[in-house]
DNA sequence: TCTGAAGACTTCAAAGCTAAAGTTAGAGCT
DNA sequence: AGCTCTAACTTTAGCTTTGAAGTCTTCAGA
């Protein structure tokens, strides 16, 4: 009864240091370099947890992590924040399938509109609503609050290098074609 | 027809350019400091193509990301590569329930044993199999060589100041206890 | 105009996860 | 011994997502 009081969902997440854990796999893996085994673990482990306090933060707003990402969809395509449920799933990396549960839940929660396009009827648009709008607005704050936090302790040229750094890994990535051999391809 | 030709179960992932992103975020929302944004989002999206690619190779090995967890989970433990799915589920970031089910398949695979402890017939253990083992190593292999070329274009010294600013980041968030305000808390 | 084909969702069945409700073994009292 | 409590899974019910199989336009040809 004395552990750490979080709210559900949210399981302890209790993992060796990140030194414990290099200093482990190089006991298991002579070939390791640790110094890319550092920034590959530490970039891991920092999107899981900022995911949970994204999570976290939105829920207070009655939505969840998947809903936002929909929500910062519509709003990056620009007013009048419209957008096909394909279109979205694309941007989100999701199958047609599921985008179309997923804006059957948003619809029904007002977050957004689904309707036929009259001038092509085979096509819908989903349409972000004035709650939805207001709804993002909110997080973002919140997200912008928390990501000022989270770099409190970079200055501002290091923020430059570690941008610049991580845009050309990023670059490094996205340009890697589906290829043959199986390595560096796309999505989540 | 024409589109890229890539293997089911990871859809195609079309977003805008990070720039474009970054200026239409801008456009609506006029607190946004484009150079955390940048920082951000460059991580989430590095995260997403890099466990697409991480799961793409590991399939040609028959298993998959998830089952991969366990596996290194396991062989960081230290032989003889033995936990119970409490600890595995906690170290995770699963619940019991998703622990239980997991286990199930990989027994079934052949990737990790399941046994009662005799010593204490409340607890169970998990132990890693040769084959778990050999697939962790193959795996392991094909991610290291991976993550070498995503580093390639980074120098050294490049590489150091980025683990560490990495590791500042992550020391933030780590530390920061679930609190009343919620914020910066863990897990994924 | 009728037919066939393609495109854009939606529906359906099955996988994997969470939360909550069991089970069962070991521990501490009385 | 007998009881109750707790710990450590497992089971059950309900979601969310995926892959595959529809359904319903629209368009191009015959």
């Amino acid at each position: 009864m004395s552990d750490t009081p979080e709210k559900p969902g949210t399981p302890d997440l209790q993992e060796p240091s990140l030194d414990e854990q290099i200093a482990a796999y190089q006991r298991e893996f002579r070939d390791l370099d640790p110094q890319v085994e550092q920034i590959v673990s530490a970039l891991g482990r920092l999107n899981r947890r900022m995911n949970v306090a994204y999570g976290r933060q939105v829920s207070d707003l009655g939505i969840s992590n998947a809903e936002w990402e929909v929500l910062k969809t519509l709003v990056l395509a620009g007013a009048p924040y419209r957008l096909g449920p394909g279109e979205l799933a694309k941007r989100l990396g999701l199958t047609p399938a599921a985008m179309t549960h997923r804006i059957d839940r948003m619809a029904g929660e007002g977050l957004v509109t689904r309707d036929r396009d009259e001038s092509n009827r085979v096509r819908v648009i989903v349409e972000l609503t004035d709650e939805g709008r207001t709804k993002w607005l909110a997080a973002m704050r919140m997200a912008t609050d928390f990501e000022e936090e989270l770099l409190q302790d970079l200055s501002g040229d290091e923020r430059g290098v570690l941008g610049e750094m991580l845009i050309r890994l990023l670059r490094r990535v996205e340009h890697a074609q589906p290829d043959a051999g199986g390595r560096l391809t796309d999505l989540d």
